[in-house]
RNA sequence: GUGGCUGUAGCUUAGCGGCUUAAAGCACUUGGAUGUGGCCCAAGAGAUCGUGGGUUCGAAUCCCAUCAGCCACCCCA
């Protein structure tokens, strides 16, 4: 009885036929941070959990019920611990808080401000599997900590924008941008929020009463009609917006204006997480009717750095799902070339070919050409075979007679010709062909 | 966490008013006279029908549970 052990639930193979894809997206990814000035990092893929706690903030499903906890699984009794290892760790739900504490711990206040920093790699979180949504997905972002100008704020939405349409999404989305002000302003907006929903409680959805207790604000992206219908009175979270925070958001809007980025402003746009302060912003697939799919989201975070124990330091990022994103281009058809696996492909054939096919290879893979072999064939009809299936432009054939000769022949596979070479010129010979 | 749909070889599927050795295409391996690929032809390997239980003389086919996948809600990239 065989019992196959299956991959957890909402993981997923990345397997070789769709590394293109991924590719495509890192290295387009990876050419607009350079362009933009940003350095790489990469932080522990796990964290202790209070890093999320303090930040992201109980009351947000990714705090409450999303992290997945680490632990050594043959740990002794608590007691016998330090205080240092009975803290929870968790895999990281998210890369800015993990980037933030790196800030504070490593210094980077000392480095020219503000610091520009992206990201690409594994987030976890405990949910249901669904459309565009796994318990590990990939993220990447960028996080820039340092400074507060509006400019900022418009310049990290360009870039975002310019790595989409790189990557040929340009038509395919809607940039949604919202301002939710700074801690101040916030606390106002509650108030004013919970004034005004109080009196429709009873006509208002199950889960907006829950909304209403747990976090008044997300009554705003309800989709239920009847509570549209109770949100299109509501008061505008931009007119409760104080002085300071609405000439921010003022400045952001003329500075994208400017650079001619599309933008939808949209008063209900907020966001979950504790963190966010003022501008708040995500990309959406155009064509999409409910449009509840965003590819990409970030806005500021001035709190974010205080939040973990650094000075209070002001910082706007964003990051996009790489998963989301492939999917989109998946079913936009965009077609990314596919990769040959091999050059050259060397056949043997007998014992003694065999053996000097392997200093063969060596000699050739020293020169930096493409090459491969194939075991587990004795035929040359079979090697030949799959040396057509991986795409060899050039078949190398060592036999009794060429090994006797010190020969091989050259077979090039795209026009069937072949002729026999001298091993000792055979680099030469590659060179010239290949070039 | 809640709800809906689905679950047959590696992949895509047929069979599902219960009964002989579960079928096909693609992919894979081998061969088509001994050293030549991509087409074609032939053969072969591969599933006990997600898992567990039940109904029945007898179930892939009916019932229940469970797990997984997809989708929606919640929430989020």
């Amino acid at each position: 009885m065989k019992k196959i052990i299956q991959n957890p639930r909402g993981t997923k193979d990345i397997l070789p036929e769709e590394q293109k894809y991924w590719r495509f997206l890192f290295e387009n990814v990876q050419k607009s941070m350079d362009v933009f000035g940003a350095q790489r990092i990469e932080t522990p893929i796990f964290e202790f959990a209070e890093t999320y706690i303090r930040t992201i903030g109980k009351g947000t499903d990714i705090v409450d019920k999303e992290m997945f906890e680490v632990r050594h699984l043959a740990s002794p009794a608590p007691e016998t611990l330090s205080e240092e290892e009975t803290k929870t760790m968790v895999l990281r739900p998210e890369y800015t808080a993990g980037i933030a504490r790196a800030y504070i711990q490593n210094g980077l206040i000392n480095l020219p401000q503000p610091v520009k920093l992206w990201y690409f790699g594994p987030a976890f979180r405990y949910e249901r599997p669904q459309a565009g949504r796994f318990r590990i997905h990939n993220q990447f972002g960028l996080e820039v900590i340092g400074d507060n100008d509006p400019l900022t704020d418009a310049s990290i939405i360009l870039l975002a924008f310019q790595t989409l349409r790189k990557l040929g999404l340009a038509e395919a989305i809607k940039v949604e941008i919202n301002s939710i002000g700074c801690s101040t302003c916030r606390t106002k907006m509650k108030k004013k929020i919970v004034e005004y929903f109080q009196d429709f409680l009873e006509d208002l959805c199950n889960d907006c009463n829950r909304r209403f207790v747990e976090n008044p604000l997300r009554i705003f992206d309800c989709k239920e009609p009847k509570c549209q219908k109770i949100i299109d009175s509501a008061p505008q979270l931009i007119d409760l917006l104080c002085d300071p925070c609405k000439k921010h958001f003022k400045e952001v809007l003329e500075n994208l204006d400017a650079l001619e980025i599309p933008y939808n402003l949209n008063p209900r746009l907020v966001r979950g997480l504790d963190y966010y302060t003022r501008t708040v912003f995500e990309v959406f697939l155009e064509d999409q009717e409910e449009g509840n799919l965003a590819i990409l989201a970030g806005g500021r975070y001035d709190n974010l750095i205080e939040l973990l124990g650094g000075n209070s330091t002001p910082a706007v990022g964003w990051a996009g799902g790489a998963e989301r994103i492939l999917n989109v281009i998946k079913n936009k058809g965009i077609v990314i070339p596919e990769q040959k696996l091999t050059d050259i492909c060397l056949i043997h054939m007998g014992d003694k070919a065999k053996k000097s096919a392997l200093a063969l290879i060596a000699k050739l893979s020293e020169a930096d050409f493409n090459v491969t072999n194939i075991l587990g064939k004795e035929s040359l009809k079979a090697q030949l075979r799959s040396a057509s299936k991986m795409g060899a432009r050039i078949c190398l054939i060592l036999g009794q007679r060429e090994f006797i000769d010190k020969t091989v022949i050259f077979k090039d596979m795209e026009n069937s010709t072949q002729e026999t070479v001298p091993q000792e010129k055979l680099i030469d010979f590659l060179q010239k062909r290949l070039k």
